[in-house]
RNA sequence: GCCAAUGUAGCUCAGUUGGCAGAGCGGCUCAUUCGUAAUGAGCAGGUCAGCGGUUCGAAUCCGCUCAUUGGCUCCA
C-alpha cells in the first residue's frame, strides 16, 4: 500500500501494518517520540492497523493531538488511581484540555491537598507497571450492562446516535469508556503533576449534580515538567489581583463590600491618563460625548428589553408591590444614548451620529464571580453607540475596529488578544431576541466584513448579547482564564424597540442601524490586563509616577527640588524622597515599585549640576548633567507619546 | 448561586495539648548626614475578619455571617 507522509513524500509499506510500525520504520527516534496517529485526518490510536492507501501523519508531543492523547492517557492513569484508592468513586468524564487534562468524580467527600499526594504516587505505580491499553467495542447494551451503576456512563452511552460504534479502553484492571485516542501504555505518562480540585456541575449545568474534578498536566520528560510549573509560577506573581494591591494601584474593604475595589491614587492615575488619551482620540475621530444618569425608571429598562433579560443582573430601588417607584442603577448606557438620539429630529444627512461617554455601570454579580479588577459590581466603560443608515454600518464597523487596533497597538496589548465572532444559539430561546431572520443577516453582514478585513477569528456559538451577534477581543489572565477586554455588536432590534427613526432622502422614515462598542474596554479590567501584561512596570507615557528623586544628604534637598519643580513645570510625574539615609533601602524599594525612572543626588550632584540616573531595565546609567536627563526624559516621553 | 481553601500589626509570618498576643521589615521621634536594602536609642501600631456557642478560661474547639482565593455556572 502507498503511504503518503506529512512532508507529501509518497512510500510503500507492506499491508496491515500499524502506525506505529510504520513510525518506527520511517526512524527509530520517531517510533520512539510517536504518541498516536493521523489517518486522513482522523487522530487514532498507534496501534490502528493500516489496511490502504492513505495520508498518515505521525504524532509527538510536539503536535496539538499527540499532547492531547498523552493527556487523556494520564487522565485514564489518574481515573484508575483514584478507583484504587477510592473504590466507591463514580466516574463522570475526564477529557485533555489545552494545559492538559482533569478527570470528574462523584465522591461521597471531596478530595483533599492530601489525598492528591496519595493520588499522584499511586498513578506513579501504575505508571511504572508500563500497562499497555487495549482499545475494544462493545454493543449498546452491552455496554449499558458495563456501567451498570454509573448513572454518569449510562447517560453518555444513551446520548450516543444508533449506529455509532462504543468503544472501551482497558488498562490492566481499569476500563473506561472512551473515543480514544491513546497512547500505547500508561509508561508514556512520564512525568506529570495533579495541580488542583475544584467543583464542577456534571455536563457544565447548574441544575445538575456538583462532581469533584481534578486538574492535572503531564509532559514527557521532568525538565519540561518543572519548567512549566516554574512559569506558571512566574506568571501567578504577575497576577494583578496580587501585584495590583502590592503596587498600590488598587485595595478592597470588607466593609465596602465585594466586587467593590476601591482604586488608589497610582491606580486612579493610570486610568485617568488612558481615559484621556481615549476621550481625545473619539473626539478627534468625530464622536460627541454624552453624560447621562447613572439610574433610571424601571420603564426605560423595560421598553430596551433589559427587564426581562438582565433583571437578576440589576441593582434594584423601590418595591413595585408596596406602591413605590421603581428605579434601577444602570448596566449599560445604550437606553439612555437611545434617549438622546431620540430628543431631534434626525436626516439621513446627520448620520452616523455617534454617542461616546465614559460610563459608570453596575451589575449585581453572584457572590462567586467577582475577582480582583477583572470581575467587579461597579466599572466604567468607555462605551458608545453608533446610529447609522445601512449604507454606512459596514464603514462604520471598519472605522471602530481600527480605532479599537490603534489603541490596543498604543496600550501595546495588539499580539495578545484573539478576536471571538459570538454568535446567539437557536436553542436558547429565554436569551436572545426571538427573530431568527433578523439574527441570520446580521451575523451574515458581520461575518462578510470580518472576512473582508481579513480577521482571524474563531466563531463561537450561544455567546452574543440578546439584541445581536459580536466581535470580542479576548485577553487571557495569569491563570489562562479568558475575559472580554473589548467589544463590537451589531444591535438589530433596539432600534425598533425604542422606535428610533431617520428621515431618508425620499422623504420616509426608516430604522437606522446601531453599532455598541467599547474601544479600550472597562478601565478596572484594562487596568488588570496591563498590570498582568507588564508586570507592573506600567509604560512610561501611563505610568502614575514616571521618576522618583531620591536625597542622600539634607543638603541635597533643595537641589533635588528646584529639578523636580522643572520636570514637573513639564508635565513629569515625580515624586521626592527627603529622608536622607537608608539610600540602599530606598532605591530598592522604588526598583520594587517598577518605576522608570530613580534619580539620585547628594553632595556632589549638587555641587557639579548632575544627577545619577538608574532606569528601569537599563540598571545605573551614572551621573549626568541634569539638564541632558531632562531632554532625554522629555524626548522619551514625547516620542511614547505620539500614536 | 454551587464545590473547596484561607483570614493574627501597613507587609511577611510565628503562636505547642485551650492558659498574659509575638518577631522581622516598614512607620514615627531623637541622635546620626550617610553613595546603591539593613546606623543607634526610643515610641506608636491588634475588637487575632465579625457575631454567637462550649469552657473557670478561646487567636486556638463548634456554628453562622462577612471578605479573599482557585474552580463550576454566569458575564464587560
Amino acid at each position: 500500500m502507498k503511504i503518503t507522509l506529512f512532508d507529501g513524500n509518497v512510500k510503500e509499506f507492506e499491508n496491515g501494518m500499524s502506525a506505529l510500525e510504520i513510525a518506527k520504520a520511517l526512524s527509530q527516534k520517531l517510533g520512539k517520540k510517536a504518541l498516536a496517529a493521523k489517518i486522513d485526518g482522523n487522530v487514532v490510536d498507534l496501534s490502528t492497523k493500516i489496511e490502504k492507501d492513505c495520508k498518515l501523519e505521525i504524532l509527538t508531543f510536539e503536535e496539538e493531538d499527540g499532547k492531547k492523547a498523552l493527556w487523556h492517557t494520564a487522565s485514564h492513569v489518574m481515573a484508575q488511581a483514584v478507583l484504587h484508592l477510592y473504590p466507591e468513586a463514580k466516574l463522570a468524564i475526564g477529557p485533555a484540555i489545552d494545559t492538559g487534562f482533569y478527570y470528574d468524580f462523584d465522591v461521597p467527600e471531596p478530595f483533599t491537598a492530601e489525598d492528591l499526594t496519595k493520588i499522584e504516587k499511586e498513578m506513579k505505580r501504575i505508571v511504572a507497571q508500563n500497562i499497555p491499553l487495549e482499545r475494544f467495542e462493545l454493543s449498546r447494551q452491552e455496554a449499558l450492562d458495563f456501567f451498570k451503576g454509573n448513572p454518569y456512563k449510562q447517560e453518555l452511552i444513551n446520548e450516543l446516535t444508533e449506529g455509532e460504534t462504543i468503544s472501551l479502553y482497558k488498562q490492566g484492571d481499569f476500563t473506561d469508556l472512551c473515543a480514544g485516542p491513546h497512547v500505547m501504555s500508561t509508561g508514556k505518562v512520564k512525568a506529570f503533576k495533579l495541580l488542583s480540585i475544584a467543583g464542577a456541575y456534571w455536563r457544565g449545568s447548574e441544575k445538575n449534580k456538583m462532581l469533584t474534578r481534578i486538574y492535572g498536566t503531564a509532559f514527557e520528560k521532568q525538565e519540561e515538567l518543572a519548567e512549566y510549573l516554574k512559569k506558571l509560577k512566574e506568571a501567578r506573581e504577575r497576577d494583578h489581583n496580587k501585584l495590583g494591591r502590592e503596587l498600590k494601584f488598587f485595595t478592597t474593604n470588607e466593609a465596602v463590600g465585594q466586587g467593590l475595589p476601591l482604586i488608589m491614587p497610582k491606580g486612579a492615575k493610570t486610568i485617568q491618563i488612558l481615559q484621556r488619551f481615549v476621550e481625545d482620540e473619539e473626539e478627534s475621530r468625530g464622536y460627541l460625548l454624552t453624560k447621562t444618569p447613572y439610574m433610571a425608571k424601571s420603564d426605560l429598562y423595560k421598553i430596551s428589553g433589559h427587564w426581562d433579560h438582565y433583571k437578576d443582573g440589576m441593582f434594584i430601588i423601590g418595591d413595585e408591590e408596596k406602591g413605590e417607584e421603581v428605579l434601577a442603577l444602570r448596566p449599560m448606557t445604550c437606553p439612555f444614548q437611545y434617549m438622546i438620539y431620540k430628543a431631534e429630529h434626525h436626516s439621513y444627512r446627520d448620520l452616523p451620529m455617534r454617542y461616546t461617554e465614559t460610563s459608570p455601570l453596575f451589575r449585581n454579580e453572584s457572590s462567586g464571580e467577582m475577582h480582583g479588577l477583572i470581575r467587579v459590581r461597579q466599572f466604567t466603560l468607555a462605551d458608545a453607540h453608533i446610529i447609522c443608515t445601512p449604507e454606512q454600518v459596514a464603514e462604520e464597523f471598519k472605522a471602530v475596529l481600527d480605532l479599537i487596533v490603534y489603541i490596543m497597538k498604543s496600550l501595546g496589548i495588539e499580539d495578545d488578544i484573539t478576536y471571538r465572532f459570538s454568535k446567539w444559539s437557536p436553542l436558547n430561546k429565554e436569551k436572545y431576541l426571538d427573530d431568527p431572520e433578523a439574527w441570520e443577516t446580521t451575523q451574515v453582514l458581520m461575518k462578510s466584513l470580518l472576512d473582508e478585513i481579513g480577521l482571524n477569528y474563531k466563531e463561537a456559538d450561544d455567546e452574543a448579547a440578546f439584541y445581536g451577534p459580536k466581535l470580542d477581543l479576548q485577553f487571557k489572565n495569569v491563570f489562562g482564564k479568558e475575559d472580554t477586554i473589548m467589544t463590537l455588536q451589531i444591535d438589530f432590534g433596539l432600534a425598533e424597540r425604542f422606535d428610533m427613526v431617520y428621515v431618508d432622502s425620499d422623504g420616509e422614515k426608516k430604522r437606522p442601524y446601531i453599532i455598541h462598542r467599547s474601544s479600550i474596554g472597562c478601565y478596572e479590567r484594562t487596568l488588570a490586563m496591563l498590570i498582568e501584561k507588564y508586570a507592573g512596570a506600567m509604560p512610561l507615557w501611563m505610568a502614575p509616577e514616571q521618576v522618583r528623586l531620591l536625597s542622600i544628604t539634607d543638603r541635597s534637598v533643595e537641589y533635588l527640588k528646584e529639578w523636580q519643580n522643572k520636570l514637573k513645570a513639564a508635565g513629569v510625574r515625580t515624586s521626592l524622597d527627603i529622608r536622607s539615609e537608608k539610600i540602599g533601602y530606598k532605591i530598592r524599594e522604588a526598583r520594587g515599585e517598577r518605576l522608570p525612572y530613580i534619580i539620585v543626588a547628594g553632595d556632589k550632584e549638587a555641587e557639579n549640576g548632575t544627577l545619577a540616573v538608574r532606569k528601569r531595565g537599563e540598571g545605573d546609567l551614572g551621573e549626568m548633567s541634569a539638564e541632558k536627563f531632562m531632554s532625554m526624559l522629555l524626548g522619551e516621553i514625547a516620542e511614547k507619546s505620539i500614536f
